[in-house]
DNA sequence: CACCCAATATTGATATACGTTATATTCTTG
DNA sequence: CAAGAATATAACGTATATCAATATTGGGTG
């Protein structure tokens, strides 16, 4: 018993005739025939009395097309499964990403995403990086955003970007009036900073120190939102990753906050992650591309942000 | 895509490997190999990821084995109709009976036929000789019992069994000695009949009239059972067909009626009948010959009512 | 490091399945 | 009674499923 022989089954039971069967599927009238006799043949009994060169379903007959029908309603259920994945339209995608481009910038981009694929189902969780880390590894995140060591970049697919981070000020600090912003410029100058734990505190102390001028953080956040909120209200000037950078200029009204580029170059490392044991759908690999060209677009135009409000 | 490509993989993802696969299919690995490739090749997107000689399946690949499973429970279902119905164990059967053997000779018939077929659904019901047919011809019954006229027997199927009736007797009435009942033996009589609509009392007063004798009927009933309540009370005789006559000796305490044959032959005409557009399903076929096989018990071995209780 | 083993992919040969055209048969219809 | 419609059968070509043999590649082992 095979599909083709329950196809030409069911064509028959729709049709009533051989011919009409035969003419539905694209197929001549002996093919069909040749079908029903081998599916019949195989059952072991006959599914139509054939009387005056007439067929006449049994109620064996019968009772089998039920199921029959059913098996197709499954296969086409299958095929249209099939053509959702090929438009792209078929998946899960869950995302874990760091605090900070979890707020504006992939929310943005995965709105986008969505529209392009409604069918597709996703999630967002905002979760510190090493955690990130942790869950794309055992496999809970398809796709992970989150500040990275160079060597774990290695690992399959995972790509690292490195953000040179701008100095953002008050617009009306004296300061702004320059294009790039050095630490000696910074001596003495009230700081918003993360902790000094993170990997951007100790670059920046590190800068400081090696051209002997001294930091004076007068402020320390968690993250570089809030930090801005401070700034904004000029309580110091910060060096914040460029993607934050961004996402302000996209939600906050200008004349606030302005941003410079900052030198020497203090880089936010940050890794777009798969797991590595288990494949990763078409949909993340899609989703993956975007928010990869996004990424790149704000590395390579800076201007957006820098010369945002003049 | 076809049941093939999809059999190799449901065991692939079953299993693991396309060895493994191969082994559980009794195919060889390359078999099972080309199948996924070609199915790959139909779906237009890949499965597996092949990473070092292994195969990593898809997200994807687990959406569709998901759909995939759900076909073959389908397809096990069908398989199981097919085996019930090679097994004559599917099927419904609906049973138009009139009457007389529709209380005991059909019932114990169709119990014992219920017991060799458990899975089958069957209903019997009492309706006159006229409705029966009615409805046969409108493929409301599968099979019918029912009086018939020469002519209805000739469709399709159709049986005409011509039943001589008996002279069923109280046990203590004199003609009880007599072996065979004419109707100059029971001229003045008083007799049990049924209604003189009815054929058996038609031909049995031609009988009587032919041969110059009066046919006395004291009481007239619908159908034969209740007469040979009266019988056994001793308020006259009856001429009933042989298959009352039997059920009666099946449920009936032996001592009160006596049964013999009566000369010259009146018949009562009984047809088994089945729907004449439609064909039959192989359970009534498999139970018409069953009851088939039983009037003709009756038919051939009448000494079992005749000579009953001696 | 050399070797072997295990897993998959590829290739070439072969048998079966499936589809076609041509034809026979039988029933219906004008 | 001839024509047409429906199904079945026969003969034949092609596609495809399968196998055996072999290549390829990675992992494990001495």
């Amino acid at each position: 018993m095979n599909l083709k022989q329950m196809e030409a089954f069911r064509a028959v039971m729709l049709t009533g005739s051989v011919s009409q069967a035969a003419k539905q599927l694209f197929r001549t009238q002996p093919a069909v025939s040749m079908m029903l006799s081998s599916l019949e043949n195989d059952i072991g009994f006959q599914l139509f009395e054939r009387r005056k060169k007439r067929l006449y379903p049994t109620p064996e007959a019968n009772y089998l097309y039920k199921e029959v029908e059913a098996i197709f309603s499954r296969i086409q259920d299958l095929s249209q499964t099939v053509q959702d994945i090929q438009n792209k339209q078929y998946g899960f995608l869950r995302i874990g990403c760091m605090p900070g481009p979890s707020n504006f910038f992939v929310p943005e981009i995965l709105a986008d995403f969505l529209e392009e694929h409604p069918k597709v189902q996703a999630s967002l969780q905002t979760r510190t990086s090493d955690s990130v880390v942790e869950w794309i590894a055992s496999n809970q995140y398809d796709l992970g955003l989150a500040e990275m060591s160079t060597h774990q970049s290695k690992v399959g697919r995972n790509q690292l970007f490195e953000l040179p981070c701008v100095c953002a000020l008050p617009a009306k600090h004296p300061l702004a009036e320059q294009e790039v912003i050095t630490p000696e410029m910074l001596d003495e100058e009230p700081m918003i900073t993360l902790h000094p734990d993170h990997m951007i505190f100790r670059d920046l102390m590190q800068l400081f120190e090696a051209s002997g001028h001294r930091m004076n953080v007068s402020l320390q956040t968690r993250f570089f939102i809030p930090a801005l909120k401070f700034v904004e209200r000029g309580l110091g000037v910060s060096v914040i990753d460029p993607i934050s950078a961004f996402s302000y200029t996209t939600y906050a009204q200008p004349g606030k906050v302005v941003f410079r580029r900052f030198q020497p170059d203090v880089h936010l490392r940050v890794g777009l992650m798969f797991p590595s044991e288990i494949p990763s759908s078409m949909i993340t690999l899609e989703f993956a591309d975007l928010l990869r060209r996004r990424i790149e677009d704000v590395l390579e135009k800076p201007e957006c942000f820098l010369s945002w409000g003049q």
